[in-house]
DNA sequence: TTATGCTTGTGAATGTGAACACAAGCACGA
DNA sequence: TCGTGCTTGTGTTCACATTCACAAGCATAA
């Protein structure tokens, strides 16, 4: 499988694999078939097998795949085997509701600090970080911060991209319902619950 | 474009045309043209072209699709026309910040009701919702709910949705970072924050 | 009334990802 | 040491989604 392009689909599941491996981990189980792992996260086995494979050959024939050693593999591939600081741009009650979101951790995630521009929150504590005055922003550069978790209301969503631009920070979770204006080396995925929950009456 | 099988794509789709759609009606402009749309939403026009005739032809030629029209067909092809009722479960930080939400109008939904666990949550007011006993969760059969909202930790999410079935509810927004196990008529969407971010630092 | 300019709607072509089917190969036991 | 059973890794096939390219057609103005 080698010389090929791995398929941004692929690397969409990976997190879902990581997360998979890790409770497996904790469940004291130290190999999974394809096949249970697919029944587990409701895949086809060959999906697993062919997205796995694109990093190598973890598994043993005859056997699955080493559940330790595949989790540290993963971690590997997705850059979380070192720490990986957010910043958390937001404190108001979804920004509070993430900065205490205890499933950051699995992935080697640790918000390192959290802006407002509300002055009464500013210095009060939220989660294990001190809320700090959003003219501060450029402590994300200082702190050598590359991830920004996006918490304010739409309108102000832009303004604080640009101003993360200039901190150099590379990736962005946006948790407003509006379309982001970046440059191209920066990532930015989107998130707006309204929307998820859009599709659903459709369906039914 | 008729006998033609809808793309699941699309209707995934649909919800980022219909806010679109209300913002430029809040905008006051009464018309847009794909290649106008299209830069908003960062998508391709002849893809916002073919999604919209999958259900009919609503623009006209010359001119692009008329605003207000156009949104008021996407939200009757997503049955948004009519207000849908959604049960919150879970009052917890992450519950308090979705009862609060205010994309959710947009989109017609209702936060009809809420439940927790917690004795000393319950009685208490999130949002406008009293916080009921999640015991009385047959409320949502009575009310006619069919939509519930997921924010449990992640080891009471399965044993809340075996409740949900009992109570005819159809589409569940989970957002608990776990497999929900549910029969085949009930339409599952998941979110974990921690995996969206998990694929980042991959492109960073 | 007719010509012009612009944008839609859509068959066809292309691209991308999922699924299949089977050879390769490890572990375990006889 | 050899055979058996099971599961991986992967070339190929198939299905789905995107993009292209252009005819169809409305609105506006001469």
């Amino acid at each position: 499988m080698k010389y090929h392009k791995i398929p941004d689909e692929t690397i969409r599941r990976m997190p879902m694999y990581l997360r998979a491996f890790s409770m497996l981990k904790t469940e004291h189980q130290d190999t999974i078939s394809s096949i249970h792992l697919a029944e587990r996260l409701h895949l086809k086995p060959p999906q697993i097998r062919k997205d796995l494979s694109y990093f190598g050959a973890f598994g043993t024939r005859g056997i699955g795949y080493p559940v330790s050693s595949t989790a540290k593999q993963i971690r590997s591939i997705l850059k979380l085997n070192i720490t990986q600081k957010a910043a958390l741009i937001g404190a108001g009650r979804l920004g509070a509701a993430i900065a205490e979101y205890p499933g950051f951790s699995m992935f080697g995630f640790d918000i390192a600090a959290i802006f407002d521009n509300e002055p009464s929150k500013i210095g009060t504590k939220v989660g294990k970080n001190v809320v700090e005055d959003i003219s501060k922003i450029s402590m994300i550069r200082d702190l050598d911060i590359h991830l920004a978790i996006l918490a304010v209301p739409a309108d102000a969503a832009q303004s604080v991209v640009d101003m993360l631009v200039g901190c150099h920070v590379k990736g962005i979770l946006n948790l407003s319902p509006c379309y982001l204006v970046v440059p191209r080396s920066m990532k930015v995925v989107t998130i707006d619950l309204a929307m998820e929950l859009g599709t659903l009456p459709y369906y039914m």
